[in-house]
RNA sequence: CGGGACGUGGCGCAGUUUGGUAGCGCACCUGACUGGGGGUCAGGGGGUCGCAGGUUCAAAUCCUGUCGUCCCGACCA
């Protein structure tokens, strides 16, 4: 049965709602798929929850053309396995907590792993049950810092998580290829135009681990892309070149008088230098030690780089300078930091041999021939900067591009960190245990959803591949006379045919009826006008744009061609 | 958490500077006309001005606090 407008209770917005910045959020809104209820919390309306549950439905055939077998965990988790694995204090105020009755902890999860690897543990007892996939698609919750455009970033979102159980590395490598391929298969299906890119594995832990980023203005990741070798990856995750040889025979340290230059820009033009033949050397605090990162002056410290390696840090701030007056403000140089107790982490171009202008330690002083391993030790060399345009492909040299894209899927190769926790072992063949291993591997369903909208829209509305629409077809009587009996039985008799179909049956002007349709964006709108009596409509490709004349016995086949 | 902006009928906004009858557009209801691109006319209903406290004869407007929302940065599907 074709579904009808005139009973639905969703409207469309006339105008845009003013807390919706990005094209997805926007048109989600007014062509009434969506409805904000809290920051970050959206309620599925019909429209919505139909494209939804589509997505859902791909990623159902694809999980399962892989062998993998679908459960359902509840969201609401006890306290004890997450204490196992660490990740109860890890996961910080990222993780929504609650209390029950009784006084105990509980969390909303935001992610399965130990729950998988639990259940592994109770149903897996021999290698004979190996390999083996199993996969949820379900709600996951984070009290993420800051919700962001719509439906992009969310506290409460739909998940598809998945985990691979082997017990070799190879296993675990040829479950991972599986999902990849299955991964790409779900993301053409929904239409979708993504990248996979090399990836950090940050809080999840292990270590092969890539990305699905969709590419997208709006995205909050930016990866690096190289058009020689095809080479991609998170910027996060591109590493630094290591500058092979000194450019001269460095003489000894000479200290310069440079007054009035604590910055680098200061610098490099009082001594008419490049600011990357300087050393930049920032200070942050790590826990309760101070450590100096090291980074040619034209480049920027990435914090969220040195965090990874560690940990939550702080810029150094005047009361750090008081307590260690060794530290001169603006005017640091590792060579003074010989000796003492800190730590010096340096970008690979700080290589050993290379020489650097950089602090003297004193104030209004610089030093010159300050020379990596000679003048002063890198304790550390870490990846720390900041990637931009134009830097070296780290496999073949040529220019890499930064693009944004939001990030749609993941795949981890976790390794035995879960299985360790929770000693996941099976009797091998010859009765020895093995300690299995897992891979993790997620599919952000409901951000699919908005994802898909921002690839696929115009300036009248959201054009939804066929795959995931709401539905196949909608038909639009213009007109007061026999059409909107024409519409009726021309609706029930697509419907027939098991097309999807949406009958725009109110009683509103024929502009009103077009530009909604416009705005939903159905792939076919079928126009039941003028010709209705003499048995023909006009059939619309919205993602075209153009439109034909169709005798109604035909629509059929013109819409499914 | 740091920075910025904003809370006024369902939606989009004005009014706040300089305190004094709460207003406009859309949407909604009734009637008539119109009928292939958000149509026209007439009539109508709907608002604790986010919340709490304070100042004042009088507060949407001034003060204090608080809650919420959006945007920019640090995290993730």
């Amino acid at each position: 049965m074709p579904d009808l407008m005139s009973t639905w209770f969703v409207r469309t917005l006339r105008e845009e709602p003013a807390e919706a910045e990005v094209p997805s959020h926007r048109l989600l809104l007014r062509a009434g798929y969506v409805r904000r209820v809290a920051a970050g919390g959206y309620a599925w309306l019909p429209l919505g929850l139909r494209v939804l549950r589509n997505v859902e439905r791909v990623v159902r055939e694809e999980m399962d053309r892989i062998g993998a077998h679908e459960v359902l965990f509840p969201a609401l988790l006890p306290r004890e396995p997450y204490e196992a694995t660490g990740r109860w204090a890890a996961y910080g105020a990222d993780v929504f907590r609650v209390v029950d009755r009784r006084g105990a902890d509980h969390l909303l999860a935001p992610t399965h792993e130990e729950m998988f690897a639990l259940l592994a543990k109770t149903e897996l007892t021999s290698y004979k049950d190996l390999p083996v996939s199993v996969y949820q698609v379900q709600t996951k919750f984070r009290d993420e810092p800051r919700p962001r455009s719509g439906l992009l970033r969310t506290r409460e979102f739909v998940m598809k998580d998945s985990y691979s159980f082997d017990l070799t590395d190879d296993g675990l490598a040829t479950s991972y290829a599986a999902h990849r391929e299955a991964y790409l298969r779900i993301f053409a299906r929904l239409g979708l135009d993504v990248r996979v890119v090399s990836a950090v594995s940050g809080a999840m832990g292990g270590s092969e681990s890539e990305e699905f980023l969709a590419p997208t203005p709006v995205g909050e990741d930016t990866f690096a892309s190289c058009a020689q070798c095809g080479y991609a990856a998170n910027t996060e995750a591109v590493p630094s070149p290591r500058r092979t040889a000194p450019i001269a025979e460095p003489g000894p340290v000479e200290e310069l008088d440079t007054p009035d230059t604590p910055t680098i820009e200061t610098l490099a033009a009082h001594l008419g230098l490049p600011a990357s033949a300087t050393l930049k050397n920032l200070l942050v605090v790590a826990g309760d030690e101070i450590v100096a990162v090291g980074v040619p002056g034209d480049r920027e410290v990435d914090l969220r780089r040195v965090e990874a390696l560690l940990g939550p840090v702080r810029i150094v701030e005047a009361a750090d300078f008081a307590a260690h007056p060794e530290l001169v403000r603006g005017y640091v140089g590792p060579q003074g930091l010989a000796g003492r107790a800190f730590r010096y982490v340096a970008d690979p171009r700080v290589a050993p041999g290379t020489s650097w202008v950089t602090g003297a330690n004193r104030p209004d002083t610089h030093a010159r021939n300050v020379v990596a391993g000679r003048d002063f030790t890198v304790s550390e060399y870490a990846d720390v900067v900041t990637v931009v345009d134009g830097d070296p492909c780290p496999r073949c040299g040529g220019p890499l591009t930064l693009a944004r894209g939001v990030e749609v899927g993941h795949v981890f190769q976790l390794g035995r960190k879960y299985a360790d926790a929770f000693g996941l072992d099976v009797p091998g063949p010859d009765g020895v245990p093995v300690r299995l291993t897992m891979g993790s591997y997620g599919i952000g369903v409901s951000r699919a959803v908005a994802v898909i909208a921002e690839q696929h829209h115009d300036e009248r509305g959201l054009v939804w591949p066929r795959e995931v629409a709401p539905y196949d077809v909608e038909v639009v009587p213009v007109g007061r006379g026999d059409q909107p009996a024409h519409a009726r039985d021309l609706a029930d008799r697509l419907a027939d045919t098991g097309l999807r179909v949406l009958v725009d049956d109110r009683a509103a002007t024929a502009g009103v009826k077009l530009t909604d349709a416009e705005l939903i964006g159905v792939p076919w709108t079928v126009v039941v006008g003028r010709r209705a009596d003499e048995g023909v409509v006009e059939v619309r490709d919205r993602a075209r744009g153009d439109s034909a004349e169709v005798r109604m016995d035909d629509v059929v086949w013109a819409v499914t061609r």
